[in-house]
DNA sequence: CGTGTTTGACCGGCGC
DNA sequence: GCGCCGGTCAAACACG
């Protein structure tokens, strides 16, 4: 999946301040980063008062918490657009789920029913899907309250293990060849919490077994866990509370912290800000 | 040494 | 009741 045709990556960031020290000016149309760095370098050869230095770092500290406040805001606003276009998408599920409840199954009796228990405990949430092959020995109470999702993801070739990166943290606990898939499949609990009972399953898709096919169960508890690992498992009749300071806080912090550790963001990140950095330069000489 | 993974054993539901 | 099957447990193991 290409993320960056989803988000636009550029950044409206307050950097205009680490242009200040550099006014040389810069051939735009010739010169790369290196040379355009050059005089900004040179600038921090001649020895600044101890004052001035310090109001440079002040400065400085103030430009990083400025850019930090834009980046949560940036990141509140992804997730908001996150929720609301999941929304749209579980809409749309349940539109089609309504028919593939219609198809008759040839799975075991108890998965079916368990199945169409659950799409309509879910509203329909559910992805609906004809090789879904949940099966649940959970009290009936946990059944209404559970929801299930699949996610598909795309694996490089070569790729044999059964790791989906969706920022959460889980902790394996089981893995199974099933009878119908020669692949074997991988069980992992939500790991945030230890009252999580937010549980994962991953198996290699037998059509394409370059997809990894995640089946999350479950919901994080309110009280007990903010938000482990519950990814989409909501629905209408019952959203998380994402519209609560603590939650979005929390959200927000999660991504960030996912994102922070991806090293492709980060390459990005400085992409971007390079490149906003040199428009600017460039703008600001023309 | 703490944490996460692996893997064989075990359990319970279901069909025959 | 028995066997099959999916799901879970937990001891052993690997790793940083």
């Amino acid at each position: 999946m290409d993320y960056s045709s989803w988000v636009d990556t550029s950044l409206d960031l307050n950097i205009s301040s680490i242009r200040v020290k550099s006014e040389a000016p810069v051939d735009a149309g010739r010169s790369g980063m290196a040379k355009e760095l050059k005089p900004t370098f040179m600038d921090f050869q001649t020895k600044p008062s101890s004052k001035e230095e310090t109001g440079a770092l002040v400065e400085e500290l103030n430009r990083v918490g400025e850019e930090n406040r834009k980046l949560t805001e940036m990141l509140t606003v992804i997730c908001e657009s996150y929720n609301a276009l999941r929304g749209q998408l579980m809409d749309y599920m349940s539109k089609n789920g309504e028919k593939d409840r219609l198809a008759p199954s040839k799975k075991r009796k108890s998965e079916s029913s368990h199945n169409n228990n659950n799409n309509i405990a879910m509203n329909g949430n559910s992805e609906s899907s004809s090789t879904d092959e949940e099966s649940s020995k959970k009290p009936r109470e946990e059944i209404i309250k559970d929801k299930i999702s699949k996610a598909y993801v795309r694996t490089e070739a070569g790729d044999t293990s059964l790791t989906v990166k969706d920022g959460y943290q889980w902790r394996k606990y089981g893995q199974k060849v099933t009878r119908d898939n020669p692949c074997p499949r991988a069980y992992f609990k939500c790991s945030f919490a230890p009252s999580c009972p937010v549980k994962k399953k991953v198996q290699r898709s037998i059509d394409d077994q370059s997809v990894l096919v995640a089946t999350y169960e479950g919901r994080a508890q309110s009280s007990s866990s903010v938000n482990g690992g519950n990814t989409s498992n909501d629905d209408k009749s019952s959203k998380p509370r994402t519209d609560t300071p603590e939650v979005q806080k929390f959200l927000v912090e999660q991504m960030a912290s996912s994102l922070t550790k991806d090293p492709n963001f980060t390459a990005a990140l400085v992409a971007a800000i390079s490149g906003r950095m040199f428009q600017q330069n460039n703008s600001e000489k023309w």
